[in-house]
DNA sequence: TCTGGGGTCCTAGGACCC
DNA sequence: TCTGGGGTCCTAGGACCC
């Protein structure tokens, strides 16, 4: 039987901006999604306060200012770099390593070893990471990926309630016989399951299924007819049957979204416009960077779902000729979209674009027989792509610009970019002796 | 007043074909 | 009045993940 490990950073946000302001440690720290709109990362302390994950900071700010709570809005950049610093310590301690999110990855331990090694070796993982990068990481070790998750939460959650033997390891559970395995499953709610979302949760609970481990016992039969192959694959995954590959897939995405709420709710076609052709502009860049073409191009546009206004929502989306990822090829086609499903008169509250039918630069020829206009502009995008890797964001669309009104969203408890921007870079003071 | 921005996979049902 | 039994492909929607 095989081992996988799950390295997950805790509160990973939240860890990002202790990192450079450690004036905050074991103070409560949050941080806010995009628009400043809802919670996503909380140090322990805010958990404590009892505001939740995902909700709207609207509603928690009145606690928040009563406990002093630091508030940050997203600085993904910072996140993101981060989080590269991380991933690449891990490709130190093995050879295989599928980076799952921006704060989580999938790594395969040494093979050789006992159960006792495996505690050394993820122990050793945790403290490089903490002393090299400075975040913190649970490790969770046992069969398959479901296990490992298992793991990893339990790892978390004896950490926090300060309950760790000393045979364990802080912040690290490794799961590898079957007594520990079931003694782990029987600790675990069903809704905390790799897998088992809020739709799923609620009704194993009416059907007596309230562990992990009451999940396991269910026959296959019982499990596909209600929860699907999808959930059939977590029950195995659960008896150490693993389902679930590791590995580097280099696989091209299938799908790419571009999209931002607006700051305000705008009414005027041109700065919806405007917002689309920088979603267009996006996506292009995106794709030219990994190496990638698309054919299917998409709009979507939409009112806020909450007030009384009336609702409407739009999605329309055009085969291309070509696959293509050329700036203005892409704008091109949101512009005639956009065209067709915009209506004056609503109050709209994003916009996006999102990209299907992807494959990778050089499959298809990227002319016609009439006309290789496009391949005449790759040395512009090219250029363009250069300027902006080496002094950012600075080349738009034309129409991307709308003087009157700035509909991006709102970030006004952003931190620095720490290790970003050269601008912004952390100063330290040393003290000669 | 104020509610994110990404992704993946599976399924049921319809269109269409023989 | 009576009106088969397959296939395949596509799509929208649902469920899940971070």
């Amino acid at each position: 039987m095989h081992t996988i490990a799950l390295i997950d950073c805790n509160n990973f946000f939240v860890s990002c901006e202790r990192l450079f302001r450690p004036d905050l440690a074991h103070k409560p720290v949050l941080v806010l999604s995009s628009n400043d709109g809802c919670v996503v990362s909380r140090s322990e302390e805010v958990k404590i306060l009892g505001i939740k994950m995902g909700e709207p900071y609207f509603r928690v700010k009145t606690v928040c200012e009563k406990n002093g709570v630091a508030v940050f809005s997203s600085n993904f950049d910072l996140y993101r770099d981060l989080s590269h610093r991380v991933m690449h310590t891990l490709r130190g301690f093995s050879d295989t390593v599928e980076v799952y999110s921006v704060d989580e990855a999938f790594v395969v331990p040494p093979t050789h070893g006992t159960e006792s090694d495996l505690q050394e070796w993820a122990s050793t993982v945790r403290r490089t990471v903490l002393t090299d990068i400075g975040i913190s990481v649970s490790v969770g070790v046992s069969h398959t990926k479901t296990l490992a998750k298992v793991a990893t939460h339990l790892a978390k959650q004896r950490a926090r309630s300060q309950v760790v033997e000393l045979t364990q390891q802080k912040g690290v559970e490794v799961l590898l016989d079957q007594a520990s395995i079931n003694a782990a499953l029987t600790l675990t709610p069903i809704g905390e399951v790799w897998g088992i979302g809020f739709r799923q949760a609620p009704m194993l609970m009416r059907l007596g299924v309230r562990t992990a481990y009451d999940l396991t016992r269910m026959s296959d039969m019982w499990v596909r007819e209600r929860m699907s192959v999808c959930g059939l694959r977590t029950v195995h995954e659960l008896r150490g049957v693993s389902c679930f590959d590791v590995g580097e897939h280099a696989t091209l995405r299938k799908s790419l979204l571009h999209s931002q709420s607006f700051a305000h709710t705008v009414q005027d076609f041109a700065t919806v416009h405007g917002a689309v052709v920088y979603h267009a502009r996006k996506v292009a860049e995106i794709l030219r960077a990994e190496g990638a073409i698309t054919r299917e191009v998409g709009v979507l546009i939409r009112t806020s779902r909450h007030g009384s206004h009336e609702r409407y929502a739009a999605f329309e989306s055009d085969m291309l000729l070509l696959h293509t990822n050329d700036t203005l090829t892409l704008t091109t086609a949101v512009c005639a979209i956009l065209a067709r499903i915009y209506k004056p008169g609503f109050p709209y509250a994003k916009a996006g674009v999102l990209v299907r039918d992807i494959l990778p630069q050089g499959a298809t020829p990227s002319h016609t027989f009439f006309g290789e206009r496009e391949d005449a502009r790759m040395p512009l995008m090219r250029t363009i792509d250069t300027l902006r890797h080496r002094y950012g964001d600075i080349i738009h669309i034309a129409s991307e610009k709308n003087k009157k009104d700035d509909w991006h969203a709102r970030r006004q408890r952003i931190s620095r970019g720490y290790t970003t921007s050269w601008d912004e870079l952390a100063t330290v003071a040393v003290r000669m002796n």
